[in-house]
RNA sequence: AGCCCCAUGGUGUAAUGGUAGCACAGCUGGUUUUGAUCCAGUCAGUCCAAGUUCAAAUCUUGGUGGGGCUGCCA
């Protein structure tokens, strides 16, 4: 064994070296670091944010520093308060929680017109009327520089005046728009002469119509971090060609000024990407929109809600986000890590039921034999079968008995270690039996199994040993349910919303590889009594959410659609199976 | 094509000029009243080329491959 050593990703190791050299203020001072999250209020978080949230709330916790969330309502008319509401409920739920009050980026509008003000007066800013036609194609393009706007070089007052008759509604949509001094001639786009303000009349979600223009993202955003004090600005990959732009618009601020602003530091790590699906918001909202899923919490979705939905703990998805790690390489991480996670997570903490999702029925045709063929017997089981905090529970076992369809075989293989004519198997917790007879329908479809029991082996428990001292064996265990005393359930059972590890790559349309099969509804599964209420083994799940693993399938959880006289439960994920695979 | 970024087993990720390691997946075996879990073992890697150096996954140069950038979106 060798010692564990934690490794730390380059971020930290950055802030490390900052600390020490004293970056930020007093060298060693590590409460100093402060980081974000800046949603949008457009849309549903879905699990890539998620490894953002967690990576700038952990970096937060870990140096004892400040973790803000903030709204970046930059875009009056895409922006939505049933999004903000949502966003927020996802952070508390993953465990990220937020110091302070939650921030807007429109709380901050006044201050940046300030700013933008400042730039025209040192001649950093300039006020273009041309129309965006104009504007984009004097902009030039990957191999061509740019062309400079005739407007580049009016007076700086023609500007001032400009701008403020632009915030107080004087123009219309796109008449006039704020830009930055720059450099048409920049190899990187981002320099050549950006937008700082736009003309939007529209309502604003917060400030109403108060305002008739709105920042741009480059102009917005790093005054938006250095205003809370944002040490570093973490972003995904996309925004490394920003960074210049986000340093400039600091300076440019800063220069001749004699009180300067906090200059964060942006760095930027790869986004998680995950084979089988998209995380694209376009992507998402066309499944929403066109009927393709049920709704932002799908539990085929990879938003947080639908995670949520599905079953899955914050816990599993905090276990990803440090799993994948933070580097700047584009990694593909593979679908069956994330249903590692909650296995393993869910392994650990859902106690065990029993529920029999395609039922067939099972009748012992010899437990009757003294004239009690309604005789129930309690048999008592362990709710987890490693830890005995769970302690056991009690369930019952009688004549009539509902068996998996797919745990029987008219003619089985050899290392089909199930029912068949003639074999015996246990059945858990309950008594071995044998397959004696079986009826089918005129289909085909067998209908019901006939068996005897032993009553030697009750508990599942092996038959004493014969006379020669041998002790018989059965291959097989099989999970059941007691007909009489069973709750019909509905099962909800998912599988990838993609064929594709990358949807859309091959045709250019994520449509063409959905999964015709990603819903299958199965109504007529009966699971054990138990379920019925909160068991006393049951866990304190953080979010409420009832789960549980039913033995040899998978792990359940209740979904919220569920009525008092037909529960529901959505199957999270499988159990590994390493019989199937071998089929 | 101009600029920027990236490259270590199948996948993800360490090694910060000095023994290429870890996890997951796979495979083999053991335990097991879940074909689960658990345990043991095992397979498998530095994109290519040149250079610097006693020593290169690590530094330099060139190539190859992948990603990003031409919204009045963020």
């Amino acid at each position: 064994m060798t010692e564990a050593v934690e490794t730390r990703h380059f971020i930290q190791q950055m802030i490390d070296a900052d600390i020490e050299r004293g970056q930020w203020g007093q060298p060693g001072d590590r409460s100093v670091i402060t980081t974000r999250f800046p949603p949008e209020p457009n849309g549903f978080l879905h699990i890539g944010h998620a490894k953002s949230i967690l990576l700038n709330h952990g970096i937060a916790k870990e140096y004892g520093g400040r973790f803000i969330l903030r709204f970046d309502d930059t875009n009056p008319v895409k922006e939505e308060q049933t999004f903000v509401d949502s966003i927020k409920h996802d952070v508390e739920w993953l465990g990220a929680d937020w110091d302070g009050e939650v921030r807007f980026a429109s709380d901050y509008f006044e201050q940046m017109y300030d700013w933008a003000v400042e730039l025209i007066r040192k001649g950093l800013a300039y006020v273009d009327e041309q129309p965006v036609e104009d504007i984009r194609a004097q902009r030039g393009n990957l191999k061509e520089p740019g062309k400079e706007s005739p407007y580049r070089d009016r007076p700086v007052e023609e500007s001032l005046d400009l701008f403020e008759r632009m915030k107080n509604g004087e123009f219309g949509n796109g008449e006039k728009v704020l830009r930055a001094r720059i450099d048409m001639g920049s190899p990187n786009m981002n320099l050549r002469d950006p937008l700082m303000y736009r003309i939007v009349n529209a309502t604003h979600h917060r400030t109403g119509d108060a305002w008739h223009i709105y920042p741009m993202y480059d102009w917005a955003h790093g005054l938006e971090d250095s205003i809370e004090g944002v040490t570093n600005s973490l972003c995904t990959l996309e925004f490394e060609d920003h960074r210049p732009l986000y340093d400039w618009f600091i300076e440019a601020i800063n220069k001749d000024r004699d009180e300067k602003i906090h200059h964060p530091r942006q760095t930027e790590f790869s986004r998680l990407a995950i084979s089988y699906t998209n995380m694209s918001k376009r992507y998402m909202k066309q499944l929403v929109d066109e009927g393709h899923v049920s709704g932002w919490d799908d539990p085929r979705m990879i938003t947080i809600a639908g995670f949520r939905r599905r079953g899955y703990t914050a816990r599993s998805l905090r276990m990803l986000a440090t799993d994948v790690g933070v580097t700047k390489f584009n990694a593909l991480v593979d679908m069956g890590r994330v249903e590692n996670m909650i296995r393993e997570d869910l392994n650990e903490r859902a106690p065990r039921r029993m529920g029999v999702l395609d039922p067939v029925k099972l009748t012992i045709t010899n437990w009757g034999e003294h004239g009690d063929d309604d005789r129930v017997e309690m048999m008592p089981v362990a709710n987890h079968p490693k830890d005995e905090s769970f302690g056991t529970r009690e369930i019952p076992f009688g004549k009539d008995l509902y068996i998996e369809r797919e745990d029987f075989m008219e003619d089985p293989p050899k290392k089909f270690f199930r029912l068949g004519p003639g074999r015996e198997v246990r059945l858990r917790a309950g008594y071995w039996v044998t397959c004696t007879d079986y009826t089918k329908d005129a289909d085909g479809k067998v209908t019901e199994i006939f068996c005897t029991y032993d009553p030697q082996t009750r508990g599942g428990n092996n038959p004493p040993p014969d006379a020669e001292g041998k002790v018989r064996k059965v291959k097989g265990t099989l999970h059941w349910v007691h007909g009489p005393s069973a709750i019909r359930a509905e099962v909800r059972q998912f599988d990838r919303l993609y064929m594709a590890e990358r949807p859309g790559k091959k045709t250019g349309n994520h449509l063409d590889d959905l999964n015709p099969d990603s819903l299958e509804v199965l109504d007529g599964a009966l699971v054990e009594p138990s379920l019925a209420s909160r068991g006393p083994d049951e866990p304190e799940w953080e979010d409420g959410i009832r789960r549980f693993q039913f033995e040899r399938q998978g792990y359940f959880c209740l979904d919220p659609d569920s009525t008092s006289e037909k529960p529901i439960f959505n199957r999270t994920v499988t159990l590994k199976d390493s019989w199937a695979k071998q089929q």
